[in-house]
DNA sequence: ACCTGTCAAGTCTGG
DNA sequence: CCAGACTTGACAGGT
């Protein structure tokens, strides 16, 4: 089984590389002129591009804050990508041209589960922004939108029939670029893979949260359905003929016993060798993204933890870039 | 150079 | 009903 790594959204390696660099409405608002201030948004989106472009020399998670104030209500009559197209098509361009993964998380704002008209508006406003950023990019639905499913308002299984309902009338550009995460307190692993199932959308099986979210279920046992929710049309949407998108799973280690729903430092080599060689047998590849506090640090150390394991024997193989070859 | 409060947005808990 | 926690990097203003 091939196993690609990659890290979240900025770097903790590089200097001076923010891909997320921003300006608030309140400094916005002090500038006399809004149109010089929109120019500076511009200005300050472009560089975000640039540094991004500097980060894809590994493999990588998109940031959602690329453009300030994007999807802001003051800033509804600014299109941003008049501007912006360019630089974007840029960033698409290197990742088609080096076969790289990426992805957006678009942040807990983003609420499919919710009950009221207007959270849910802004969350399809956001989703459409996300698509938006990456149709710039020139990028097929293979390049995804990751969530959670949201609140469970007191009723968990209404909240899981309300996304149901709620995602089925999205339009289908929006729904063919979304994956379905399960989260560290409200919809564990078994929820969000029900819901997946129903709707034919890909799960991303995010290990640290069910290790601390769980129905007592070991997390290879839930593997063999969640991988089947990746055989989808939405799963596979904009695939060529014998290409295959991998399933994705998010991987992290707790902090401490005592605080064990927050990210480490780093990632923890053994329980996460220990999975992958559960999963192994039928699954050809899968690709693994790293959550840790160390974002680009932890996959470096993770790397170098897995090349000395690969040296004791183990059944693994270091392959170039970020990845490796696990044996069942 | 360093520290602290704040940021557009949601949900949950507890007072 | 409202304040604070959750979680997050970076800005903005202060020392």
């Amino acid at each position: 089984m091939i196993v690609r790594f990659g890290y979240v959204a900025m770097s903790t390696v590089i200097p001076d590389c923010s891909p997320s660099k921003t300006m608030t409405m309140a400094s916005f608002n002090k500038l006399s002129d809004r149109e010089a201030g929109i120019r500076r948004l511009e200005t300050i989106a472009r560089g975000n591009l640039h540094n991004t472009l500097r980060l894809l020399k590994q493999v990588y998670r998109l940031t959602s804050k690329l453009i300030p104030l994007a999807t802001h209500p003051d800033m509804q009559d600014w299109n941003p990508f008049a501007a912006l197209t360019p630089d974007f098509a840029e960033v698409g361009s290197y990742v088609k041209k080096h076969g790289l993964r990426v992805s957006f998380h678009p942040d807990h704002f983003t609420v499919l589960s919710t009950p009221r008209p207007e959270v849910l508006a802004s969350s399809i406003r956001d989703l459409q922004h996300h698509v938006d950023m990456l149709n710039a990019m020139g990028l097929p639905a293979t390049a995804k939108n990751n969530i959670h499913i949201g609140g469970a308002y007191g009723d968990k299984p209404a909240a899981a029939a309300r996304f149901v309902e709620q995602f089925a009338v999205l339009p289908q550009v929006l729904q063919e670029r979304i994956t379905l995460e399960n989260d560290d307190k409200t919809f564990n692993a078994p929820e969000t893979l029900e819901v997946s199932r129903r709707l034919g959308l890909p799960m991303v099986l995010d290990i640290h949260h069910q290790w601390v979210n769980n129905e007592g279920e070991l997390p290879w046992e839930l593997w063999p359905e969640i991988l089947k929710t990746w055989q989808t049309p939405l799963a596979q949407r904009d695939t060529l003929p014998g290409e295959w998108l991998p399933p994705k799973i998010h991987v992290s280690s707790p902090r401490s016993p005592s605080d064990p729903r927050s990210h480490a430092d780093g990632v923890e080599p053994a329980p996460l060798l220990a999975f992958l060689k559960r999963i192994a047998a039928d699954t050809p590849a899968v690709d693994a993204m790293i959550e840790a506090k160390a974002k680009d640090g932890a996959l470096f150390d993770l790397m170098e933890a897995l090349k000395e394991l690969a040296e004791a024997g183990n059944g693994i193989k270091v392959l170039d870039g970020a990845s490796v070859n696990i044996e069942p």
